[in-house]
DNA sequence: TTGTATGCGTTATCAC
DNA sequence: GTGATAACGCATACAA
């Protein structure tokens, strides 16, 4: 049916032994021949079998990703987890590496259930996104000494680490695009204050609030929960202040339209009176009105690292030499503020 | 290192031919060995070697996924897309079959490309998302005689079907519910007028018309491009007529969102003037002021149905036998309809 | 530089 | 019911 190895070393008139080193560009064979071989392989449309080859190789030139997706079932929608996978998709595209997507139906039950998939698949390194970091598979794998990147998912490992972006610096560049505007009184609405993510882009808030020698009052810290509803009741608390501020950043974009809807149902405009700098950039923030400015997460760029980073330990693996300490260090990719209509110049002194 | 069949054999007493016939349910084995060999497997954690199996067996129990993602590149985001893929995924986990991402990226100069891919991973049939149909590539794909399933991709072939939602049944649904709330002059956006969606929600906007004996006056079809513009500029085209329509049925939600804002920028009210309904569901439908009511498509049900439809097919292909013209039988997923704000009671004549 | 022979881990085809 | 053994398609150690 298909043509195989052996067809083409007939073709050629040398042996199999004399094609395969040929076509893998391996030292040991003459130009010419080698050109010939490759010739009639061309010829011949031969496609070298990909199980045969990972079988005696050893390896499958083949990630996986692991990517519980349950959450889906019951409704929820998490927009930025499939941007990371075409991220990571794209990347991966121009490495020859195959990407396959195992679904962690028993990671709960089987403490084994990663390991299984990833020796079973003979995959070359595991990408996590979207799972529980803390699950005792996780833990398993990463000890197995398998090449793991989480995207977006805190793990380390002697061959793993992950990728992020760097919320601390997010949150700085919305401060400094606030200031430069003229804003002096800049409040922040954050996320709830047990999470990491909501966690580092208050404090970048507040280093870089102290670096540019801006007070924050007492009342202009207002944590919400990333819904659009508590977007709204933070901005209310924010417009009851004596001191009103004249800018917020907020740290979800969905938190941050409910803000600008508050702002506009008190009478006050958006960015007039107060600007409105968001997180995430979401679809809808460049739909609603006014257009929201705020902070993208570069999910090329994080697609891009993760790629780096899990080949560079693939390879490292596979040349059996020791891991390289740069190769399991966290990569923060830096997010990028996309400047809109809800942020203006600060209005003058009134 | 890893434990194979052979350590599994020796530990059992018997031959690698028991072993594997055992542990496959094979007949030709007594119970009683059977049951022993099973346990020693497990106690041993023998995990077949995927590989060997499937270059053997010349078949992966492994699905390609095609999803042009290069799009992404440019910016652009096509939610509805992922939904999909994660339909797709959940109903896969059920089925033990896997799935292996590909990236098309020499497909539109290599007119076998996607056939390489299938044939050189040994895919047991392949699903198509967001490519172009009429690319020569995905024709060869079919006229290969592998299992395709287009997901919302309209291909037909031997063994080649597709799974789409009631474009048709949906667009119906629309003007009915504005019927139902007392319009008599409903005009359509619509998309692409060589776009199969686009097309059957515009005949079943049509049809549903003609059942309700509701006149299609000149003017009350205008064609968008999906995007948000074009939504605007349709609408613009709408409110100019002399019999201004109370009910606009638009074929996207970006375009009805555009639709909504040049009628509040023309000082009219939606839903008090002109009542909108929108197609797709996107997140940012229920978002939006006023939030929009639109035909939300079920990807779950159409994950699930392209997997049945697809291992219909490679079953079918597998025992040799004749396919079954139910199987090659487009699967249509019922739509529904989502009520909310931008719809309303028809205004009493004036 | 090239060819021969062996092994990768299974399943399947024969014998017995 | 069970066991040798030959594929499956390829890469590579060793010989020549």
């Amino acid at each position: 049916m298909a043509v195989d190895i052996r067809d083409v070393a007939r073709r050629s008139g040398v042996s199999v032994a004399t094609v395969s080193r040929a076509l893998n560009a391996r030292p040991g064979v003459s130009a010419e021949t080698r050109d010939r071989v490759v010739g009639i392989a061309r010829e011949l449309g031969y496609l070298p079998n990909l199980q045969a080859r990972s079988l005696v190789r050893r390896r499958s030139d083949t990630v996986g990703l692991i990517w519980d997706t349950s959450y889906s079932s019951a409704g929820l929608r998490v927009p930025f987890l499939q941007d990371l996978l075409i991220g990571l998709k794209l990347a991966l595209a121009d490495t020859g590496y195959h990407l396959m997507l195992v679904s962690p139906r028993a990671a709960a039950a089987d403490l084994h259930a990663f390991e299984h998939v990833a020796s079973q698949h003979s995959l070359d390194g595991v990408v996590l996104m979207g799972v529980d970091e803390h699950l005792p598979a996780v833990k398993a794998l990463i000890s197995s000494g398998l090449p793991v990147i989480g995207l977006d998912l805190p793990v380390r490992g002697i061959r793993a680490s992950y990728v992020s972006t760097d919320n601390r610096a997010g949150a700085a560049a919305a401060v400094r695009h606030l200031a430069s505007l003229g804003h002096r009184r800049i409040a922040t609405i954050a996320g709830p204050p047990d999470q990491l993510p909501a966690i580092d882009r208050l404090e970048g808030y507040r280093e870089t609030m102290a670096g540019l020698e801006l007070a924050v009052p007492d009342g202009y810290v207002v944590h919400g929960d990333y819904f659009l509803d508590s977007g709204r009741a933070a901005m209310r608390a924010l417009l009851a202040l004596d001191e009103r501020p004249t800018a917020v950043f907020v740290a979800g974009d969905s938190m941050a339209i409910g803000a600008c809807r508050t702002v506009l149902e008190a009478g006050l405009d958006v960015p007039g009176d107060i600007s409105i700098v968001g997180y995430d950039d979401e679809e809808l923030a460049a739909v609603v009105r006014p257009a929201l400015t705020t902070i993208r997460q570069d999910y090329l760029a994080m697609g891009a690292a993760t790629v780096e980073l899990l080949t560079d330990l693939i390879t490292a693996r596979h040349a059996g030499g020791p891991v390289d300490e740069s190769a399991t260090l966290p990569r923060l990719i830096r997010a990028v503020l996309i400047a809109r209509e809800s942020s203006g110049p600060a209005p003058t002194a009134g």
